[in-house]
Parts: C-alpha cells; structure tokens; sequence
DNA sequence: TTTCTTTTGTGATCGACGTCACTGCAAACC
DNA sequence: GGTTTGCAGTGACGTCGATCACAAAAGAAA
C-alpha cells in the first residue's frame, strides 16, 4: 500500500505559476521517493538526466578529489530543486547530491521537464534567473579561492552566515554553530584550520559561544579583516 | 556620416532561430560599438545591465584582486555574447569585460532582450543549456582550484589546451604558445610558476617548442601526472 | 642598426597551511 | 553504569609556491 502522504508539489518556488490543475498532473507525472539521511541520491559522472523538487527535507550537493576531501557546493532545502543542468543539456552529473536529513524528492524527467519550460516561458525565466545566481556565487567562490588564503575564506564563510541573521547594526547570531568540517568543505580547507580561526577570534573576542549558537560582536572589524586580507 | 559595414547578428549562434525579418528589427535596436584593443567594456559592480553581442573581435571576461592580481574568466570570440546575467537579474555585474582585440559589439538593453526570450522560447532554452555550461566549467575550476596544486593546476590547464588539436592519437599541437601570464590568470597562479612548469617539461623532453608552437609528445603521460596528483 | 618594451628563465627566501598525532569532551548507544 | 563514536582543540613539522630580484631573450619601434 503506497503512501503518498505529502506527496504535493505545491510547495516548490519554480513552479508557482502553474495552475493548480497543471501541477497535479505533474504531481502525477513525477516519481515519488523518500530518502534517508546520508543517502546517495545522485551520482557525479552517471548519465540519468532527471530534475528534482525537494518535496522536504534537506540535501547537499557535493564533489570529492580522488584523495577524498570533500568539496561542498551547496545544500536545497524544501520547496527547492537540483539537477537542472543534465535535465538541460543532457551531459553527466556535475556533482553528487546527498540527502542530509530524510527527505521527500519529487524526480521528472528531461522531456517532460523540457515541455514543461515551453509551456510556462516564466519558468524558464525563473530558471535562468536562478541560474544566473548560481553562477555569480561561484564566480565569487572562485574569486575567494584564487585571492584569499585559507583562514581569510574561513573568516569570509563566518561573515557570509553571520550576515543572514544581524542582531542589531554591528552583531549578529550564528546558530546552530556549524559543524568545522562543512565549513571546511565549503571554503576548501582543513576542519583544523576551521578550529584555529574560531579558537582566535574567540580569544581576541570578536565571537563568543552561547550555548549552540555564536554571537558576532563586531561585524564590521570582521569585515574589514576579511577586505584587508583581500587588499594584499 | 555613420558607418554601418558589418553590423549584422547573422553570425550570433544564439540567435540563429530568428527570422531574417525579425533579426533586422533587433539589429536596428541594438546600439552598435566599435572598441580598441584594451578597452574596458563593462567594469564590476556598475549597474548597467545591457547583454552584448560580439559581431567581430575578441573579447575577455576578467576579475582582479584588490592586490592587482588578475583572474581570468572567460573569453568570448565573433558569434557569442556576454552580459546576460545582469541582463537577466538585473543585479550588478559580476566581472569587467575588456576587449582582448579591436572588436565590434552590439548591445541590447533588458526590456527587449527579455521580450526576445518570451518571444522565441528556442532562444531560452539554448540560453539556459549555455549556462549550464558555464557552470559546469565553473564547477570544474572550483574542484581544481580545491584539490590541486598550482604546478598540477598549469598541467591540467596545458592538457585543456593540448586537448584541443590532437594530432595522431598521444601527441598534440599547442598553437600559439600562450603567453604564460594568461595561463597564469587562468589558474590562479603566477607567470613564474608557469615559467617553471614550461621548463620543467621542456627539460623532460614531454614537450617541445617548435618554433611559434609547442609540441606535446606524450598527452597520456601529461594525462596520468594530473590525475596523480588528484589522488595524492 | 640602436633603443624600448614585453616576455621569459631561474635562484633565494620565507611564510602559510596541510598533515600527522594526540588529547579532551560530549552525546549516543548498550 | 560503561563504552563507543563524533567532534573540537592544539602542538610540531615540512613543503609548496608566492614574492622579490635580476638577467637574458625576443619582438617592436625608431
């Protein structure tokens, strides 16, 4: 007996602009699977070519070097969706995608996906704008990797989440504290590194521990840090 | 008295679904430039946000630190464009663009650049496969810059290259020798360590220059020293 | 030719940071 | 309770490659 409890696309952004008819019959159309926590979902290199709608849950997208570190690119919560880029252009996966927590995927196919985008041009609008993003972040990462030494990019990650939640003008609360070793896999360096920049700048008191989350007391210095960094 | 010679999107790949008839009416509103080698023709973070059309010339997509340091992007020839992110999402742009050679540009603003996407959805989707490119080869360039080193890094970006004009089936013809300052913004490098790669390799006799072109004797060889040190 | 300018080749130095090797916690599990 | 597993913190060491500093070629221009 299936279940299909939440079985519902309603909740992904890009396809909001469909009626609600249309989108039942995508609901139809897609292939339903719930995943577990650490579960493999897509594999770099195979060549399937479906997208995804994260249904919910939470996934990453990561690559790793044949030594094996671990390269984090970036994470799809619900109402999100990833493996546009082989549903495009029909070439090998990029990268893999895990789930990390258990989530509900909603998978479609190259041609329906394709059809989809003709039929609904503010789709294909949205996606190219969604894209375009993409490729600005890693054009910044990019930047970050060729100018900044290793604690300044983990100095720059710090900012970058400190950023999505300022307290008042020139604090802010990171919480939960992330794990070193996905900073270090987001920023490509080593979880001790990640250790040594947290363990400075809490001593020098620009950050301080409350609990499972992180006060930043002085976001501009650490902003400047980071500038100063860039400059030399 | 203006001269219009050349100023034709016929060779623009991207927009090759158009009628003749409606191409004429898009060249009309373009505006048309001529500029000289070196001149800059979008600087990072103005707010312009027309997309750009190159009918002859050569153009290069490039970021520097605040230290000077230059990082190379990408370079686009006769019959591509550049300029669609902000054209898209209409934040600031992500890179300067400089002309490499004295090249003749079209430009075309946001409003009618987007109609022309509602209009030909084929020109959407080609967009959007293109773009998928770009992140694909972003994608490749951030696992490089995480996991090699910059020797590896020049190694990996010589056997691009090498790639590129196969002659029989182990060696390969690199022509024009590139000016190792390029290769080095390409790689996030400096000349100097190019310099040494170059020579190293000379010296090992696995390349070899022969007059205005550089020889590769053995591209699986050249092949193997990378992926060993992708797994070191 | 001579004189600039650009590009290349190479040695010496030195600091950042990846790696190895432990220790100390804390949470989870039996 | 004890034991296991995952995460955090920190010292010691070695090395890769950026930087500085010239010198030599090779083109361009005069």
């Amino acid at each position: 007996m299936a279940d299909n409890s939440g079985q519902s696309l309603a909740g992904i952004d890009i396809l909001k602009t469909m009626t609600p008819n249309d989108r039942e019959k995508l609901e139809q159309r897609c292939t339903w699977r719930n995943v577990k926590k650490q579960e493999v979902i897509v594999d770099r290199q195979s060549d399937s070519s479906e997208i995804y709608f994260v249904a919910t849950g939470r996934v990453r997208v990561v690559n790793f070097s044949l030594s094996g570190r671990e390269i984090t690119f970036d994470e799809m919560v619900a109402g999100q969706y990833f493996g546009q880029l082989a549903a495009l252009d029909n070439q090998p996966r990029s990268a893999n995608v895990i789930a990390v927590e258990d989530s509900l995927l909603a998978s479609l196919s190259q041609e329906p996906f394709k059809d989809l985008l003709l039929i609904y041009p503010e789709i294909s609008l949205q996606l190219l704008v969604e894209m375009a993003q993409i490729i600005r972040v890693s054009t910044d990462r990019i930047m970050d990797l060729s100018t900044l030494g290793a604690n300044n990019r983990v100095l720059a990650e710090i900012l970058r989440l400190a950023n999505e939640n300022v307290l008042d003008d020139n604090t802010a609360k990171i919480e939960p504290i992330p794990i070193h070793n996905d900073v270090a896999s987001r920023v490509s360096t080593t979880r001790e590194t990640v250790a040594r920049v947290f363990s400075d700048l809490t001593k020098r008191d620009l950050v301080e521990r409350q609990g499972s989350s992180l006060i930043i007391h002085d976001l501009e210095l650490l902003h400047d840090m980071v500038e100063d960094f860039r400059g030399l």
